[in-house]
RNA sequence: CGCGGGGUGGAGCAGCCCGGUAGCUCGUCAGGCUCAUAACCUGAAGGUCACAGGUUCAAAUCCUGUCCCCGCAC
């Protein structure tokens, strides 16, 4: 099929590449704007971006697709379909209805759960116990498209939201080669979203990113592994020069008592208010991550020490 | 030029402010002890202190530049 690729960050390209795998023929593809971003505020490309460039493709990168000028272009790719994925505008409907067959979007989530900004984050820190990816026809709302196929996956023990990111940008993009067969061949099915069970994934706050060992056990580790590894959810631990910023990569969750915050054995169980965690994954400021042993060399933290 | 931290034997760090013998934890190797062990004891190997200049009698340490890594903010 004739088709656009509207995605920008890294959850977008195995689609972008599995459509390409498949054969599509990419008219255009969209990915927001290089912007002045990062360390050293430098212009950057997003990875959709630099994706398309080093593939050749022909890339465009609007600050809108509002305008009337980007509609009609959009338009006169005489499309078959646009493919969604993480493009972080919203999309006119005029646009979306531009192409033959429509515009459809991999999310991830099993909607409607988790609809919006942070889906996979939010799903580990509300405790779910799996997660997966929706493909949908898009429409005005957000994330409000009926839903053509969905996939499931289970969460491992020490699932982070950055290992379920990679699964379930793989799994969005076979569904959504698979997916658009089955509209090309006309037996594709459409089905409304329930309207139970609609939950929406507000985007990470950097207040939310710091770890309260006052909260359960089982809250804290979710929030770090539902942080991992970006932003990240940190602590602060004393040393010989002050208070040293701390990000928890990875923890799990185990019996222990004590005051929260105060370290029970000198290998990171940390006392929650109601049970432990054991950080198993740390990363100081300034510093690269490290597994708990490594990190302990050069900065133990005895039993008794209070975060 | 957004703010800041870091690059020191194989790993993780201290030492740098106040230049002068390379330190700690771990690993490795050899030997010992033990019924035994990721335990313990003894000993050993292993480092052009990121790179390039400069200052100095002397630079890991002070000055300048370059490369690489990371945190914050965005």
């Amino acid at each position: 099929m004739r088709l656009a690729f509207l995605g920008t960050p890294d959850f977008a390209l195995p689609t972008l590449n599995a459509l390409l795998d498949a054969g599509h023929e990419l008219a255009t593809v969209y990915a927001q704007p290089p912007a002045r971003s990062g360390r050293g505020q430098v212009v950057r490309d997003s990875p959709v971006a630099a994706f398309a460039r080093a593939r050749g493709l022909l890339l465009r990168t609007p600050e809108s697709l509002e305008s009337e000028a980007e509609i009609a272009a959009f338009a006169a790719l005489a499309l078959d379909a646009a493919v969604v994925a993480a493009f972080g505008q919203i999309l006119p409907e005029r646009l979306l209805q531009a192409p033959r067959l429509g515009a459809f979007n991999v999310h991830a989530s099993v909607l409607p759960r988790w609809r919006g900004a942070a889906p996979i984050a939010r799903a580990i820190m509300a405790g779910d116990k799996e997660s997966g990816v929706s493909i949908m026809r898009m429409t005005a709302g957000l994330d409000e498209g009926p839903v053509l196929e969905q996939s499931r996956i289970a969460f491992g023990p020490l699932e982070t939201a950055g290992s379920l990111h990679d699964k379930l940008a793989e799994l969005g993009a076979r569904l959504m080669v698979r997916t658009l067969r089955d509209i090309e061949a006309g037996a594709a099915r459409e089905r409304p979203q329930p309207a139970e069970g609609v939950t929406y994934a507000r985007k990470i706050r950097p207040r939310e990113t710091r770890l309260d060992f006052a909260r359960p056990a089982i809250e804290v580790d979710r929030r770090v592994r539902g942080l991992s590894p970006h932003p990240g959810a940190w602590f602060t631990a004393p040393s010989s020069r002050g208070p040293a910023r701390v990000k928890a990569l990875l923890s799990q969750v185990e019996a222990g008592g004590g005051e929260p915050g105060e370290a029970l054995d000198a290998a990171l169980l940390i006392a929650c208010c109601e049970g432990a965690v054991r950080l198993l994954q740390v990363q100081r400021e300034g510093r690269a991550p490290q597994d708990a042993a490594s990190f302990l060399r050069g900065f133990p933290l005895p039993a008794g020490t209070r975060l």
